[in-house]
DNA sequence: CGGGTTTGACCTGCGC
DNA sequence: GCGCAGGTCAAACCCG
């Protein structure tokens, strides 16, 4: 249903760029019809077609629609929302000094005319649509090959860190970093288009997820031993036994193998990503639904850590935590773990997007960004205007990435590395661009309400702003890859990569989400 | 009454 | 084996 709005938007939105791109350009069928027709016709554009999508496009956006009516018309005062074709001919009938029969006589024939070129047009539209849908579905089948190639090349580059700790193992890591993060919006169009299928969209989204949380995976089942047989997580399970459980034999010499070679890397544990950012508010908003299952108090913390879990599907193993600072209580500290198992709203998926490309860089690579980071001149120099500060810590019980938001140009706050575990690096994420001018980029919420909503009622400003940037930028994730590529160090690569594969996509991929971690105001 | 929160008990991993 | 800390469970409670 969702996908199905996704994919109209989309439309919506080419059609509107081809109107606007030449809204006086001469109509096919202006030849044969009226100036009054003109703008009718100029709905039946090259992908809605049909009256039936312009009077979906009415009801998604009647804003756009009014406005652009109102554009061609010019001095025209009335809205051309009625897609009925013949509207216009009645009124040109009724205004013509013709005799009935001769201008009814007339609009038969441009009627005819019209609704040959209409069906012309739906032919054209729905060649359209399949061609979008086989490519879309071979992108998938590629983008799964790529994911399980890409596990395949991490597990190599782990072992042959352990032989080469330096120099070519460091690029190797980073270039499966970069793979894995490479934010290309196919997810985005697996999930969004129906055509393809949602057991294979599946299957590639929660692969890359498990090869994260194989170990986690075990302990989940321990956990919810009752959850284990529902769908989702049936289906979670196979697709993780398929990747890296001995029952697939394709893995199972590697797997075996690694388990031999580097038991002391423990490759699966679970990645987690952290942010932190000054709130007053108790929780974030960042577009999913979350239950408190519990609180504890944690050592050296007078303030307790709540645990919280995602519910917008049943059987999604996403939790997160959520801890004031010890030294600055206005500070929260957001800690995501896992990966969704459904569909995200946008602004969730931007945010699971930014998770899994931390997580993803972290689990790839993890000892090669720790001996990255470890070493000292590696990083660039800070920027002035750098407001955000991205820790790994390698030493945690899970390697965690912390994206710091507290810091600004106007808010010199000390460096988060004072909380964090004395290995642990921080480095400068200067290259969020866009971050700051966020506030204005366009957040389009094709189909449901805007998860955002639910911010402003409970957040502050300073929430808001944070959330929607992140939410909404959707180069956030590419920003997150061009940081860590210059902090890993890839010489002389540049997220172009990312950023050419990422063009803009209103409702981000949902691509395969790991742990994250987010901390917000 | 259903869903979310609270909170003490319980489980597990880890260090000694 | 024991103790500690982190994490989770689940019954009781709260709230709309």
């Amino acid at each position: 249903m969702e996908n199905q709005h996704r994919r109209e938007f989309t439309f919506l939105r080419s059609r509107d760029f081809l109107r606007h791109s030449n809204p006086g350009g001469p109509d096919r069928t202006s030849e044969n019809s009226t100036v009054q027709s003109q703008p009718l016709i100029k709905e039946m554009d090259f992908f809605s077609g049909a009256s039936i999508s312009t009077t979906k496009t009415n009801n998604h956006h009647p804003h756009d629609e009014q406005h652009h009516d109102r554009k061609i018309n010019g001095s025209s005062t009335h809205q051309v929302s009625d897609p009925a074709v013949n509207t216009g001919l009645h009124l040109r009938t009724v205004n013509s000094g013709m005799p009935r029969s001769e201008s009814e006589e007339k609009s038969n024939t441009e009627l005819i005319t019209l609704r040959e070129e209409l069906s012309r047009l739906h032919q054209d539209n729905r060649k359209l649509r399949s061609m979008l849908d086989q490519v879309t579905k071979n992108y998938s089948e590629l983008h799964g090959q790529l994911l399980v190639g890409m596990q395949k090349q991490a597990q190599q580059n782990r072992q042959e860190q352990k032989v080469e700790p330096n120099g070519m193992a460091r690029h190797r890591a980073l270039a499966s970093a970069q793979q894995f993060i490479d934010p290309r919006p196919s997810a985005a169009l697996d999930v969004n288009n129906p055509s393809v299928s949602d057991e294979k969209t599946q299957e590639v989204s929660v692969s890359l997820s498990n090869t994260m949380e194989v170990m986690s995976k075990e302990r989940n089942g321990r956990d919810h031993p009752g959850k284990q047989t529902c769908t989702e997580d049936g289906a979670d399970d196979q697709s993780f036994q398929s990747l890296a459980s001995t029952k697939n034999p394709k893995l199972d010499e590697s797997s075996k193998e690694e388990e031999e070679q580097v038991p002391e890397l423990a490759p699966f544990r679970k990645a987690r990503v952290s942010v932190r950012a000054r709130s007053e508010a108790p929780l974030i908003g960042d577009g999913c639904q979350w239950r408190k299952y519990g609180q504890k108090m944690a050592k050296g913390n007078p303030c307790p850590r709540a645990y919280y879990r995602c519910t917008m599907a049943v059987g999604c193993p996403v939790r997160k935590q959520v801890q004031r600072c010890v030294e600055d209580k206005s500070i929260l500290t957001t800690t995501y773990e896992g990966n969704h198992n459904h569909p995200l709203p946008p602004a969730a998926t931007a945010m699971a997007n930014t998770t899994a490309a931390a997580a993803a860089m972290l689990l790839s690579g993890s000892t090669t960004s720790k001996d990255a980071l470890a070493n000292a001149g590696f990083f660039p120099s800070m920027s002035p205007y750098a407001s955000t500060m991205a820790t790994l810590s390698a030493s945690a019980p899970f390697p965690t990435i912390t994206l710091d938001l507290t810091q600004s140009p106007m808010n010199p706050t000390p460096p988060f590395h004072r909380v964090t575990p004395s290995s642990a690096t921080i480095f400068p994420l200067q290259p969020l661009h866009g971050f700051q001018h966020l506030l204005g980029h366009p957040v389009y919420f094709p189909s449901k309400p805007p998860a955002l909503d639910q911010l402003g009622q409970h957040q502050t400003s300073m929430v808001h702003t944070l959330t929607a940037a992140i939410a909404a930028d959707p180069n956030f994730t590419a920003a997150l890859a061009a940081a860590v590529s210059s902090i890993i160090g890839a010489p002389g690569r540049s997220n172009d990569g990312a950023t050419s594969t990422n063009p803009g996509f209103p409702g981000s991929p949902q691509l395969p989400q790991s742990c994250t971690t987010f901390s917000t105001n």
